[in-house]
This record gives structure tokens, C-alpha cells and sequence, in this order.
RNA sequence: AGGCGGAUAGCUCAGUGGGAAGAGCGCCGGCCUUACAAGCCGGAGGUCGCAGGUUCAAUCCCUGUUCCGCCUACCA
């Protein structure tokens, strides 16, 4: 059947190339929200617009795609929703860079000029990425690719801030917040990532008006005292407790600041005495509140010193630290340095040291969206899995504090809020308003600010599929089936989406998360660009082929841990692709002469041989464990058991044993029914492997069924396991049979018997009736498996004086030998007598422990015995052939 | 500081409701046996981090401990 002769191995590049564009010009990716099957959904989690495919997208993309076509095959309307996110800080960023080289910054060129650069750089770049998830195979359906910033999701982010707004949920206010120097905005917690980093803690002297008493603090950040407007000390601390409420002088300033007493203050910590500083630390904003202190901001937007630093104003914050500090030092007021190592928070997008800054801000209050988020995890209307990344997140949300969304740049969904210039009111809505709704004026200020990008993103599940208005996409597709994603974004993403689906659709946005984990080089480090040991999946691609690729990042994929990506794992997946090229190489050719109504006829399983039968009951058993595999997102196992049927059991004993039949045979039915066999094997095989590597499958699977209408591998059937071919108890022949070929081959190998040297055997058994039958129906597969001549069987058979002896289930197999190789007969029954007192030493053990005889269960203990008796009578006989072979050789 | 995860063959990692452990790669020996040398056949290699405990029996359960990694946190 197969029309041509394959190669003798596997390219993958024209394949992938060739069968993606077969599938998007047959639209089998497609999504109908109009048909009755069931609904099975995810939404993708949407890479950077300008971003390239990295490793941690290759894997996950990978997973979503098996999901995906393993469920489409299944029979499920499938929709896989593909798009970009806008990235805020992260393009902008980029594009800024592209500026500074041009010699240009984005303030010169002005707001408007700047967005349409981006866009420009967007329209540039934003297809890559998703041509890079075309190479991996991804089956999005790509006619419904969106973007964060299309008119249709800009329209939900306006709805739902609105909304927020107006319920009291969104409110604008003066706050401590993070503050990016470099990037020039506000940052939320989440964006801030703490760095352990060797520091210094200084100790400060702060005089008493008038007196030369004086209090020591310690800080880490001197220059910030210009900012401080109190002393704090723990009430109950009996060193400082009678200093309370008086005043101390700010050194080099002179401002006169209150000593004030707040249990906050750890005793134990410097010296007890806590420098306060709302403007710039986040306990002090506290404390000052609780304190009714000023405010003073000495730091400014760039992260210089402000007027109100008096003659540190202009500094950069660390170039007046090292000012601050001489002249502390040299007026005698710094009383000690010593090293100390701290967490300081960079900022996640350049890595530059946040300013904790006070500044008027916008915020969402997040504990009332966070409570149905809790409880709908509690209850299990979603599901986190592996289960464990739930305790993260309730810890997370239980503890949730207010989220900070205005960002300072210009990249973004703008805030829809206007200010009216005269009494200040603040208007939030669609469209600016003509004139002041409180006072009437016209003069209006629009918000400059824009959204954190996490804020659109939160609303993916649904703004994907049309909201708000109502689609028949939402109505079918939502909630979706599963989100898969890593652990990174758990907090940034997950929760909020969690939150901001239940609040506008009533429902959560996904039935399952899937966690999985992040992938790290070989040496277990994060891949990034600064460590330079960044893997590109494209390369990997080009060198291993795709389906490669995804076998192993499925492969490698187990709940709960992070994947060391190993290079030699991806070269071994080739071989296995290869592999199975080969397998279907051998299938085609036997299939030749095939006629192909026999694919039609249905045969009752008895007529099949006996490795027919016993491959389809392997291949059974392979089906179900892949299909539970997948349905509990092992993907690892699934992949384990795939390879192992494939290669080990399909490859190296079925089309083995198939082979006498289709060479030596001259019973033409059994010819037939072997071919057909092939057939229908290689038939499931392929769609069971499909979801995993999609491009070879299809190429073998159109060349397997090339007289069948052609359509593809990607829509038909998941295979299901067959019950007529299922184990009955005449599996155990063929175990048998498998037993005896391994058993020569164990004697071939270790006596290095090259294969063209066949041998004679002698199988003595007690059963002579019964092994005699056993072995007729099975002669052909042990000569031709095992390289045997001639076989014999009898119950009083002698051994030659010249032989190897091994034992199988049921009969003693002898096999004459030249007297030349009696020497390493010799050895290899040492070892084997040597192996078997290991055994009847370690179990007698157990069997003289009397405790073990009353207490262990029964079963266990006759399993046991019986365990013993057995290898006690191998060793007798393998004792008995070493004297033999000891004769022979004098 | 709190929480979580890991420690199993030379390397990367599976595994078990407790009855002396598996894969891939690597290594050693023999083979171009008409699908595949990206292959075939055979083999070697592990006191399952350390110390206790529970048990007839622990790699697996419990306690403690060391090392590694990660996450969260307001000790300046």
C-alpha cells in the first residue's frame, strides 16, 4: 500500500513545514462556538507582543497543545485562544533603547510620537513569536488571535475599571508606594524582587536640643534621615523610656524631630532607637500615620536628592550617601559601620533599585474581590494542580493587599479618569466629559497615567471571547477547561484572573490550573540573558526537529518540580522519532501487497496469531495508561509509557516476531492477518502519539492511509482500548516464548556468540506433552529470535557433556557447545550460583525470623517460601551442571 | 523569620497504600542478523542524604539533622 519507499530516516524539517500548512489551510484548528459537542477550552497565556519563543513558552505551549489536540481527537469542540499581551514597562523599555541608540528619548519626541513608534515596533515584531509557536506545532486557532490592546479588549479594560470605580473598588489616593527610577513609574509589590544584598548598617548619633545627651540609631540608609521626622522606641524599653516625647536634632539638617514610642520597634534590633521616615520606607509611612507625622519626600521621581535635602539637593540617592556619611563622620556623629547583608527590592523589568516613594496613585481594593476567589478554590470549583501550589495561593490571597495599577508610562490602556481644573472633582468614565459634572467648568485634565499590564491581562478568559457584550464564544467557552501555566505567575496572573472573573462572569474562568514548573539548564540555574545560558527552542528545533522538542519537555514534565533541560534527553527523543519512522518504514513495506478491503474485515481475535493478540493486549493497557495520564496532566508517565510500549515491546519483540510470518510463511491467511495486524497497530500507535508529536505522526499516518480519504491524523479518533484484544490467560505463552528467547540470548551474549552462529537446543522438561505442543506452536519465533538450528524436546534427554544449562519456567534448556567455551560456561554458572546463595541467604533470613512467621501476612510468608524452595532447586541444578562442566574440562 | 520542594546508578531524573529499586544518556563486551549503526543483542553499576523511632519488615510512614533550591515577610 504505502506508494513509496520512506528514507532510511526521519527529516524533519519538510514534514513540519509541509503538514502546518496542511493544517492551516484546512482550518482544522478552528472553533465553532455553534456546534453541539461538547465544549473543551484554554486560553493561552499570552507571550510579550515583541517577545521572542523561549524554552519556558516551548514547554508550556507544548502542554497545552497535547491537551488540546488529545481532546480535539477525543471528539471535544475545541477551542485554543491564542494572542499577545502589550507588556507595558517591558516594551516600552525596548523601544526607549531603540531610541537612545537613534540618539533620541522619548520625552523630546513627545507622548503621541512615542505610542505610534511603539505600535510601529509592535507591527514589526509581534508576529514572530506566534510564527515561532507555528514551529512548535501549536493549534491555536489563529483566526481569533488577539492582542491586550485591540479595540475589543481596550473596550473591557475601560467597562471593568469603570465599573470597579463607580462600586468603590478602584479609588485614587496619596500612598507609599514602589517607585522606579529608571523606569519612571510606580510598581506594584508583585513587581518588586527582593535581592539578598551585602550592606552596611550604620549607627547614627542624633543630639538633644541643648543637652550632649544623644540617642544612636542604626540604619542601612543614612541618606534618608534628611526625611525623617521622628525617633521611634519601643514604650517599654527602660533605656529610653524616660526620652520619650522629647526632642532630638536631625544631624547635619538640625530639625528638631519628637522621640515618639511605638511597640514596633524591635528591642532587640541596632540599638532599639528606629529612625522614621514616611516618605521613603514603608513601616515608617505606617508609623507615621499612626503618629500624625509629616511627610517630607527627599528623593525625587529620578532618584535624586530633592530641595528639601539641603545640600545634597541634585545628588543621586547613592552619591549622597557617601556625602552624608563623610560628613556624619567627620562632625562625629557616626559611631560604628557594620556589614550586614539585607533584602533590597529591584525592579522586574530593569533591575533597577526601587525608591519606596510616597505618591498619589491609583489602587484596586483587592479583599473583597479576593474572598469568592478563596472560596471558589476552597470548594473546588477550580482545581489547582498539583495541589500544593494551593496552599501558596491562599496564603497570598488571604493576606492580599491593595493593588497599585497607575504605571507613569505611556505604553498602556490610559486611565479613563478626567480632573476638573476649577473644584477638582475627579470624573471617571467611557468618554471625557464636555464639562466639570460638579461645577460646571471646562476645564479638564485628562489622566496621563496608564494601567499595569497585569490589569488587562487579569481579564483574558473573557475579554478573549468578546466581552461584554454577549457572544455565543462565552456562552460556550467559558469557563474554560484548564489554564496551564508556571508558578511565576501564579499571584500576577492567576489570582487576578480568578478575581476578575468571578466578579464579571459570575464564574470562575478555568475548571483546572495546571502548575507546572520552570525550566532551568542543566545545572538547575533559570535560564536568563545575563547568565548567558539561554537555550533557544528554535535551535533545539532546527537540530532535533519539533516533535523531539515536545517529547521531551513533556517528558520532563512531572507535577511539583522544576525541569533541568538535558540536550542528550532531546537527542535520545530523535532517536525515538527516528525510531518510529523506521517502525512504520517496515510496516509500509510489508504492506505493499496489501490488499485494502481486507482493512474492512473484521476477524474474531482467535484468529489472530499469538504476538497479534498479545500486542494489541499491550497496546490495550499503553491506551489506557495515556489516557489516565493525560486526563491527571501526568504528563511524564504518558510519555514513559508511549516510549516503552513503542520501542520495547512494539519495535524490539513485536515486529521481531512478525517476521517469520511475513518471510517464511506459506499460509497465506496468516500472512494476510499479520499484515493486517500491522496495519491497525501502526494505525493506533500513531494517533495515540500524536498529541505529543504531531508532524511525524501525520506524515506516517497519510503515508499508512493513503488510500483512505485523506483528511488528518489531527481529527481522527483518540484511540480506544479494544476489549476483545484484551489479556487472557494465554498472555502467559507468550511470556513464555519471550522467556525461553531471553534466556538463549543471556547465554549467547555473555559467551559473545556472534549472531551468525546458530545453535542447537535441548529443552528437558516434565511436562512433555504439554511443552512439546507449547513449542511447536512457537518454534518459529524462538529460531529466528534466538538464532536457534535445531530444537529438540524430550523428558529423558541427556545432557551433552559439552553444553550450557539454563533454567526457564517449566524446563531445563541445554545447549551443546564447543569444549573450547567451556571455561567461560564455567564462569558465567559461578556467577549465576553466586547470585542465587545472595538470594536464599537474604530470604531465609526473613524465613528463620519467627516474628516474621507470626506476624507478616500469610501470602507474603508462602511467597516467600516458595521462594526459596525455587531457588534452592536452581542452585542444585546449576551446581549439578558445573560439575558436569568441570568434568569435561579435566 | 515563616512556608514549600528536593537529596535514589557516573550524569539527568522516575518510582513504591512498606515485602533489598527503574528509565534515558554515559560505560564495557559482541554484532552492519533484508525497518532503523539515530540501530540490534548482552553486561556492569545503587547500604535510595545522615541519625533516631514505629513495624515481623522502611528508600517509602514519624521525629530530628545537614546540604541545595524556591516562595512569602514591615526588623531599620
Amino acid at each position: 500500500m504505502g506508494s513509496k519507499i520512506l528514507d532510511k530516516s526521519y527529516d524533519p524539517h519538510p514534514v513540519e513545514e509541509k503538514w502546518y500548512r496542511y493544517w492551516m489551510e484546512g482550518d482544522f484548528f478552528r472553533a465553532d462556538p455553534f456546534s453541539d459537542r461538547k465544549p473543551y477550552s484554554i486560553v493561552i497565556p499570552p507571550p510579550n507582543v515583541t517577545g521572542v519563543l523561549h524554552i519556558g513558552h516551548a514547554l508550556n505551549n507544548t502542554l497545552q497543545d497535547i491537551l488540546i489536540r488529545f481532546k480535539r481527537m477525543e471528539g471535544f469542540n475545541v477551542l485554543w485562544m491564542p494572542g499577545t499581551d502589550h507588556a507595558g514597562i517591558a516594551t516600552q523599555n525596548v523601544v526607549e533603547k531603540q531610541l537612545l541608540e537613534e540618539g533620541m528619548d522619548r520625552h523630546r519626541l513627545g507622548r503621541e510620537k512615542f505610542i505610534e513608534r511603539v505600535w510601529k515596533w509592535k507591527e514589526q515584531s509581534g508576529g514572530t513569536i506566534i510564527n515561532q509557536l507555528k514551529k512548535l506545532g501549536a493549534s491555536c486557532d489563529w483566526s481569533r488571535e488577539r492582542f491586550t490592546m485591540d479595540e475589543g479588549l481596550s473596550e473591557a479594560v475601560k467597562e471593568v475599571f469603570i465599573r470597579l470605580y463607580h462600586e468603590g473598588l478602584i479609588y485614587r489616593s496619596h500612598y507609599i508606594i514602589n517607585w522606579c527610577p529608571r523606569c519612571q513609574t510606580a510598581l506594584s509589590d508583585l513587581e518588586v524582587e527582593h535581592q539578598e544584598l551585602p550592606g552596611k548598617l550604620y549607627y547614627l548619633k542624633y543630639l538633644f536640643q541643648g543637652k550632649d545627651r544623644f540617642l544612636v540609631v542604626a540604619t542601612t540608609r543614612p541618606e534618608t534621615l534628611l526625611g525623617d521626622t521622628a525617633v521611634a522606641v519601643h514604650p517599654e524599653d527602660d533605656r529610653y523610656r524616660s526620652f520619650i516625647g522629647e526632642t532630638v536634632l536631625l544631624p547635619i539638617l538640625g530639625r528638631a524631630i519628637p522621640v515618639i514610642a511605638d511597640p514596633y520597634v524591635d528591642r532587640e534590633f541596632g540599638t532599639g532607637c528606629l529612625k522614621i521616615t514616611p516618605a521613603h520606607d514603608f513601616n515608617d509611612f505606617e508609623i507615621g500615620l499612626k503618629h500624625g507625622l509629616p511627610q517630607i519626600k527627599v528623593i525625587d521621581e529620578e532618584g535624586r536628592m530633592k530641595e528639601e535635602a539641603g545640600p545634597y539637593r541634585g545628588m543621586d540617592r547613592f552619591e549622597c550617601r557617601k556625602k552624608i556619611l563623610e560628613d556624619l563622620e567627620r562632625e562625629g556623629l557616626l559611631l560604628k559601620v557594620e556589614d550586614y547583608s539585607h533584602k533590597v527590592g529591584h525592579c522586574y523589568r530593569c533591575k533597577t533599585i526601587v525608591e519606596p516613594n510616597l505618591s498619589l496613585q491609583w489602587f484596586v481594593r483587592m479583599k473583597p474581590l479576593a474572598e469568592p476567589a478563596i472560596e471558589a478554590v476552597r470548594r473546588g470549583r477550580t482545581r489547582i494542580i498539583p495541589s500544593l501550589w494551593e496552599k501558596t495561593y491562599f496564603e497570598w490571597m488571604e493576606n492580599i493587599k491593595d493593588w497599585c495599577i497607575s504605571r507613569q508610562i505611556w505604553w498602556g490602556h490610559r486611565i479613563p479618569a478626567w480632573y476638573c481644573q476649577s473644584c477638582g472633582e475627579t470624573m471617571v468614565g467611557k468618554k471625557e466629559p464636555p464639562s466639570c459634572l460638579k461645577c460646571g467648568s471646562t476645564a479638564l485634565r485628562a489622566e496621563t497615567d496608564v494601567l499595569d499590564t497585569w490589569f488587562s491581562s487579569a481579564l483574558w478568559p473573557f475579554s478573549t471571547m468578546g466581552w461584554p457584550e454577549e457572544t455565543p464564544e462565552l456562552k460556550v467557552f467559558y469557563p474554560t477547561s484548564v489554564l496551564v501555566t508556571g508558578f511565576d505567575i501564579l499571584f500576577f496572573w492567576v489570582a487576578r484572573m480568578m478575581m476578575m472573573g468571578i466578579k464579571f462572569m459570575g464564574d470562575v474562568p478555568f475548571r483546572d490550573v495546571y502548575i507546572h514548573g520552570l525550566v532551568r539548564d542543566e545545572r538547575g540555574e533559570k535560564y536568563s540573558k545575563t547568565r548567558g545560558n539561554v537555550l533557544d527552542p528554535l535551535d533545539l528545533i532546527q537540530r532535533y526537529g519539533a516533535d523531539a522538542l515536545r517529547f521531551t519537555l513533556a517528558a520532563l514534565t512531572m507535577p511539583g518540580s522544576d525541569i533541568k533541560l538535558s540536550e542528550a534527553r532531546t537527542e535520545g527523543y530523535r532517536h525515538f522519532v527516528n525510531k518510529i519512522w523506521n517502525a512504520s518504514r517496515f510496516v509500509l513495506m510489508n504492506l505493499e501487497e496489501f490488499d485494502p478491503e481486507e482493512i474492512f474485515k473484521i476477524y474474531p481475535p482467535e484468529e489472530y496469531s499469538l504476538p497479534d493478540r498479545w500486542i494489541r493486549a499491550r497496546l490495550n493497557r499503553t491506551i489506557r495508561g495515556v489516557r489516565q495520564a493525560l486526563e491527571e496532566y501526568k504528563f511524564n508517565e504518558a510519555t514513559h509509557l508511549l516510549y516503552q510500549f513503542t520501542w520495547h515491546e512494539y519495535c524490539d519483540w513485536y515486529l521481531e516476531l512478525v517476521k517469520p510470518y511475513l518471510y517464511q510463511t506459506s499460509d497465506e491467511k496468516r500472512k494476510i492477518l499479520t499484515q493486517k495486524n500491522l496495519f491497525e497497530t501502526l494505525d493506533i500507535l500513531l494517533r495515540l502519539l500524536h498529541p505529543f508529536m504531531p508532524f511525524v505522526t501525520e506524515e506516517l499516518w497519510q503515508r499508512l492511509l493513503v488510500r483512505k480519504p485523506k483528511e488528518s491524523i489531527m481529527v481522527a479518533p483518540y484511540p480506544e482500548p479494544e476489549d476483545r484484544f484484551d489479556e487472557g490467560p494465554w498472555m502467559r505463552e507468550m511470556e513464555w516464548v519471550i522467556e525461553v528467547i531471553t534466556a538463549l540470548r543471556n547465554v549467547r551474549g555473555e559467551m559473545n556468540l556472534p549472531p551468525g552462529e546458530r545453535i542447537d537446543v535441548l529443552l528437558r522438561t516434565e511436562e512433555e506433552a504439554k511443552i512439546e505442543e507449547r513449542v511447536q506452536r512457537n518454534q518459529i519465533f524462538i529460531e529466528a529470535l534466538a538464532r536457534v538450528k535445531e530444537l529438540r524436546i524430550g523428558k529423558d534427554l541427556r545432557r551433552p557433556p559439552c553444553s550450557a544449562f539454563v533454567q526457564v519456567q517449566e524446563a531445563e534448556i541445554f545447549i551443546p557447545m564447543d569444549p573450547s567455551r567451556m571455561e567461560s560456561e564455567k564462569r558465567r554458572l559461578q556467577k549465576e550460583i553466586a547470585k542465587v546463595e545472595k538470594e536464599i541467604a537474604f530470604v531465609s533470613r526473613k524465613l528463620s525470623n519467627e516474628q516474621f512467621l507470626a506476624k507478616a501476612p500469610p501470602e507474603v510468608v508462602s511467597e516467600e517460601k516458595s521462594k526459596v524452595a525455587d531457588y534452592q532447586l536452581l542452585k542444585s541444578k546449576l551446581e549439578e551442571n558445573l560439575r558436569r562442566v568441570q568434568e569435561a574440562l579435566g
